[in-house]
DNA sequence: CTCCCCCTTGAAATTGATTTCACTCGATTG
DNA sequence: CAATCGAGTGAAATCAATTTCAAGGGGGAG
C-alpha cells in the first residue's frame, strides 16, 4: 500500500494536519517542518490529488476543447495554453472532438465532473448554438470560432479583415477567377467566407466558394472534381491549414504548378509552409498570443464574475510568398 | 451551489446509494431507477470525479509523457492512445517535457499524486537511466524510446534496421559521401546512428554522424555551418522529423536542389513529406499502431502485473520519394 | 404454514486529504 | 503584573462519492 498523510504524520511523530500545512505552506515550526519532510522523503509519500481536490473545493485544472490536435493551429494552441497554464500551477485536460457534436457534448459534461476552474473551446457551429443559452458553473472562453453573442468571453481574430486581404493580394497580382474552399463546421469558416464575398464583389468579381468538411481529404476530392472540369480557375484560397494541404495535393497530383497554372493561397503559416513548391502564401495566426489572451481573460473572469463578456479580436498577418506570384 | 448525490437522492426519494447505484450499474429496481433518473436531470446532477476517485480507488486514467506535442509523431501516438483509452472508457493525461529532464520527474511526481492505473512514456536518455531502478506504483509502457533492459514494457520499431536501409537505399542510388544528423537527447536516435555506421562500413563508406539537440532549428544552424565547408556531402540523413525538417530549411536557404545538389532523407512521414521539393524520401513508422500496442501492453500487465517485461518490436518502412532518385 | 433465500434498499463506514476550532504557551502591551 | 495577542499544534469535522453490512420483503420449496 502507498503510505499516506496518516503514514507520515505516525513517522514524524505529528499530527496529520501539521504534516498537511507543511504541504500547503501553513504555519509550521522549522523543527516540525523539518522532521515532517524527512518522513515525507522516508515514506516516499505523495498526496492524493482527488482527495485534495475534494476537500479543497478546486481542481486548479482547465478544459480546453478542440476539434483535432492533429491540426497544427490546435497543437500550437494547446501548448501556449499548457505553457500558461503551467506558469500558474494548473493542469490542462486537453479533450478532442473530432468535429463531432455528441463528442463535444460528452466532454462538456466530462469537464463538469472533473469540475474545472475554467474552460477553453473551440466549438463547432452546433454546438455554439447551445452555448450561449448554457451556464456550465465555470467561466467559459472560446477561442478561435465563436457564435451568436453570449455569455462567453472570446478570443478571434479579424477573419472578414483577413480573408479580404488574402483576396485583395491575389487580385492584386492579377487573379480574377478566385475560387474559395471552406470549412462546413466552424463559425470561422463562415467569417471568413463573408470576406471572401465582399472583397470579391468589391472587385467586382463573382465568387465561387464551396464549403467542405475541413480536412486535406475532402478538400483534395473537391479539388480534383473542380479542376476535372472545363475551364481553370487562377487561384484558389483555403479557409484553413488542412485545406490548403489538400489543395496543393490535389495540384500536385493533377501536375499542376504553383504560381504559374494556378495560384494558391490560405490560412495558418505552419513550419512546412515555406518549403512547399515556391512557398505557400498563407495568413498567420498569432497562436500562442491567442492562448496567452485566453487564459489571461479566463483569470480576469475568475476574478470578476460579474464582468461583462469581452470579445478581444486579434489579426492575422499576410505572409506573401511564391504560391501567389505575379506571373506577368 | 452544484447538486450533490445528496439533493438527487432527496428528490427522487431514495438514499444516496440507491442514486450511486443507478450511476454505477448496481441491483435497481426499474421504477426506482426512473425516478432517480428523472431527479438527475431535474437537477442537472453530475457526479464529483475526485469523490469518485478517491472512494473507488481507481482513477480510470491513464498518462502519457512525450517530449513535445508539436512533433507530428507524437501528436500522432497521442491520438492513437487517446483513441484507445476512449475505447476502454478511460481518460489520458498529456505532458510534454520538452526534452528536459526536470520537468520529467515533475511529471512522473504528478502521475502518482494522480494515481493514474498507468503510464505510456517516451523518456530522454537520462530519464530512462533512472527509470529501470524505479518502481512508481503504477506499469509503465516505453514507447519510441527505450532504456537498458529493466522492469518495463516497451515498443518501438526496429531502429537499427530502418537506419540501415535507409543507408543502403542512399548508397544503391549512387551516394558514397553520407552525412547524418542525430538527435542527442533520446535512445532511439542512438540506435539509428548505431544502423548507419553498421551501413556505412558494411559498404565500405566513412561515417560523418553529428548529434544535435532534436529540433529544426539546430539542424538547420548544424547544416548552414556544414555546406560553407569546402567539399559537400552526396547526402544527409535525420534521425527525425524535425530534424528533417530544418535541414530542408538549410538547404532551401542555400539554394541547394534536392536530389541534384544533394539527397536528403529521414524519419518520419509527414502529411506534407511528399510535398517538399520532388517529395522526401522517408521511414514511415506504424505510429498508430505502436500507440494501439502500448496501450494492449498496459492492460495485459493490469490483468497480470507478474508477466515478464515485454518488448514489442514493430518495423518501419523506406517510402521512396524524388528527394533521393537518382542523378546518374 | 413455515423456513429460507435472494433481491432491493438504506444507514453508516470509508476514502485521504484540508479546514475549522479550540487550546497551549510564550511574548508584548497597557 | 495582569491581560491580550498571536503563533503553533492537534482533534475532529468535512468534502461527495462508493461500498459494506444489515435488514425488509416477496416468492418458492419443503
Amino acid at each position: 500500500m502507498v503510505a499516506g498523510i496518516k503514514d507520515v504524520a505516525q513517522k514524524a511523530g505529528v499530527s496529520a494536519a501539521t504534516v498537511s500545512r507543511v504541504l500547503g505552506k501553513g504555519p509550521v515550526s522549522q523543527e516540525l517542518r523539518d522532521r515532517v519532510e524527512a518522513a515525507i522523503r522516508a515514506t516516499g509519500y505523495r498526496p492524493n490529488l482527488s482527495a485534495r481536490r475534494l476537500r479543497s473545493q478546486h481542481s486548479q485544472t482547465i478544459g480546453l476543447i478542440v476539434s483535432d490536435i492533429r491540426n497544427p493551429f490546435f497543437t500550437a494552441l494547446s501548448r501556449s495554453v499548457e505553457d500558461e497554464a503551467y506558469r500558474a500551477e494548473m493542469r490542462v485536460i486537453l479533450c478532442n472532438t473530432d468535429e463531432n457534436p455528441e463528442r463535444e457534448a460528452m466532454y462538456l459534461r466530462l469537464m463538469q465532473e472533473e469540475r474545472i476552474t475554467g474552460l477553453i473551446y473551440a466549438p463547432t457551429r452546433v454546438a455554439a448554438e447551445r452555448l450561449s443559452r448554457t451556464d456550465f458553473g465555470f467561466p467559459v472562453v472560446l477561442v478561435d470560432r465563436t457564435g451568436p453573442v453570449g455569455r462567453h468571453d472570446s478570443v478571434v481574430i479579424d477573419n472578414l479583415q483577413a480573408s479580404m486581404s488574402l483576396v485583395e493580394h491575389l487580385v492584386a497580382t492579377g487573379r480574377r477567377r478566385i475560387v474559395g474552399l471552406f470549412g462546413n463546421t466552424s463559425s470561422t469558416a463562415i467569417e471568413r467566407h463573408a470576406g471572401y464575398l465582399a472583397a470579391m464583389s468589391q472587385n467586382g468579381l463573382t465568387p465561387e466558394a464551396v464549403f467542405v468538411s475541413p480536412n486535406a481529404e475532402a478538400a483534395t476530392v473537391e479539388i480534383t472534381r473542380m479542376l476535372g472540369e472545363a475551364s481553370r480557375p487562377d487561384a484558389i484560397i483555403a479557409s484553413n491549414g488542412l485545406i490548403l494541404l489538400g489543395i496543393v495535393k490535389a495540384l500536385k497530383a493533377l501536375h499542376l504548378e504553383m504560381p504559374d497554372d494556378i495560384a494558391v493561397a490560405g490560412f495558418d503559416n505552419e513550419s512546412w509552409s515555406e518549403l512547399i513548391g515556391p512557398g505557400l502564401t498563407v495568413i498567420e495566426q498569432p497562436i500562442s498570443e491567442i492562448g496567452r489572451t485566453a487564459m489571461s481573460l479566463l483569470f480576469d473572469r475568475l476574478k470578476a464574475p460579474g464582468l461583462a463578456p469581452r470579445k478581444v479580436m486579434l489579426s492575422g498577418s499576410l505572409v506573401e510568398r511564391g504560391s501567389t506570384a505575379s506571373t506577368a
